[in-house]
DNA sequence: GCGATCGA
DNA sequence: TCGATCGC
């Protein structure tokens, strides 16, 4: 079982200040409805002001975290 | 509204 | 316990 794989790439993101950044997401997960394609999402924290933040991550991104 | 996740 | 994530 790979319990827990640390996330290694790092994605674009819009931070909540603002700025376009290469960040690495603490956590990536697949949020998918019953009969319905859904989204990654990652969490992500803002390194201006410490803030976590979740936003869609590439359908190839990884789950991990 | 649904889906999972976790910081606030 | 809620907000916020995204696309359908």
């Amino acid at each position: 079982m790979a319990a827990r794989e640390p996330c290694k790439n790092a994605v674009k993101v819009r931070t909540p200040s603002g700025k376009e950044l290469e960040l690495i997401p603490r956590k990536v997960w697949q949020l998918t409805p019953s009969g319905r394609k859904g989204v990654k999402v990652g969490l992500f924290q803002d390194p201006e002001t410490g803030k976590f933040f979740r936003q869609k991550v590439p359908d190839d991104y990884p789950l991990c975290g």
